[in-house]
DNA sequence: AACAAAGGCAACCGCCGACTC
DNA sequence: CGAGTCGGCGGTTGCCTTTGT
């Protein structure tokens, strides 16, 4: 790394810095489509990109990969970003391998922005707040000295309330304490996230993900995989469709990609579909659209959640 | 309409562990 | 065993956009 920096100084190879141009963007998308995933730094040179191979394994990672999802994080997801991060704490590279499609970076923008501000908003959520988290004063950091707060199902979803205007979330009207109480089984505390296993990484081998356990396949409705063998990530349909109703993954053109067409990647103007030579993965006939995700018909259809029926 | 503040997000930086030679 | 390299991670910065006044 200090080393590119080193031959950048001596003249040898000028390292761009800041954003992508859309030129750079297509040649480590061509570059990885035909080449595949190997060693950073050759894919840099090789792909004539004068970048360092961190960067360009930043870009590939956290925006150019064909299986991101964009969009606006959905109530879902905000959800379970809350419940991680109050038993991972700021793994956010472990809190996103538990959320496919989205990026350790996308998640930590998330927390770093949205959800301290609205922490901020609500007043009482600190660390010394008792109403809304509560801490192991006998033992407030874990082994590895971070600060761990625990919060409760409870305040997550009060947060989220608190959220709704920026959200999809529909809550208005919903008078029923219990479903406060634990409006997502699923995010019972009693999970043990650091036992989850295998964790939902793409490279992830067989068996049950954390989100690999649930599938949405149609509004409202949850089903638990029956599979004992859950598919990888790429093929697990647990996905809702973002809040912008637009694409379901990396392209959403306008708005994302520094306000540049990634469609004319190609030199035939093809789609990016095209230049990936892949579909859509959380399009086809497997997977049904939600929109926006109402709460609302979601707990009407509360005896659809087998582990809701309990309550 | 103009300006300032806040928000959102892409990208960089520094550190660390794993691996190789 | 130590140095060098690489990939990965979390923290932070800075730019652009949006919102408020």
């Amino acid at each position: 790394m200090g080393k590119e920096k080193m031959k950048n100084n001596n003249g040898k190879t000028k390292l761009r810095k800041g954003l992508w141009s859309p030129e750079e963007d297509e040649k480590l998308i061509k570059y990885m489509l035909r080449n595949g995933q190997g060693c950073w730094s050759d894919i840099a040179r090789n792909a004539g990109l004068e970048r360092c191979g961190k960067s360009c394994r930043l870009r590939w990672i956290n925006y150019l990969r064909p299986d991101l999802k964009r969009g606006a994080f959905t109530p879902y997801e905000e959800a379970l970003i809350l419940h991680l991060h109050s038993n991972l704490g700021n793994r956010w590279s472990q809190i996103a391998a538990r959320l496919p499609g989205r990026t350790d970076n996308e998640i930590k923008n998330f927390w770093n922005s949205t959800v301290k501000r609205r922490l901020k908003n609500n007043g009482n959520y600190s660390t010394s707040s008792s109403s809304h988290v509560s801490t192991d004063e006998s033992n407030p950091k874990e082994a590895t000295g971070r600060e761990i707060v625990f919060m409760h199902d409870r305040d997550i979803m009060a947060m989220l309330m608190d959220s709704s205007s920026s959200s999809s979330i529909s809550m208005h009207g919903m008078a029923t304490p219990n479903y406060l109480n634990y409006p997502f089984p699923f995010l019972d505390n009693s999970y043990d996230v650091f036992n989850m296993s295998p964790p939902c990484l793409p490279q992830g081998g067989a068996g049950e993900g954390y989100c690999g356990d649930f599938t949405f396949v149609e509004a409202g409705v949850m089903e638990l995989e029956s599979d004992p063998i859950t598919p990888p990530l790429e093929s697990t349909r647990c996905f809702v469709e973002n809040n912008a109703g637009s694409d379901h993954y990396a392209f959403d053109h306008k708005k994302y990609c520094n306000n540049y067409p990634l469609a004319n990647v190609d030199d035939q103007g093809s789609k990016i579909e095209d230049v990936f030579e892949v579909g859509n993965p959380w399009q086809g006939e497997n997977y049904s659209k939600m929109g926006e995700w109402d709460l609302e018909g979601l707990l009407e259809n509360v005896s659809s959640f087998p582990c809701l029926t309990d309550f």
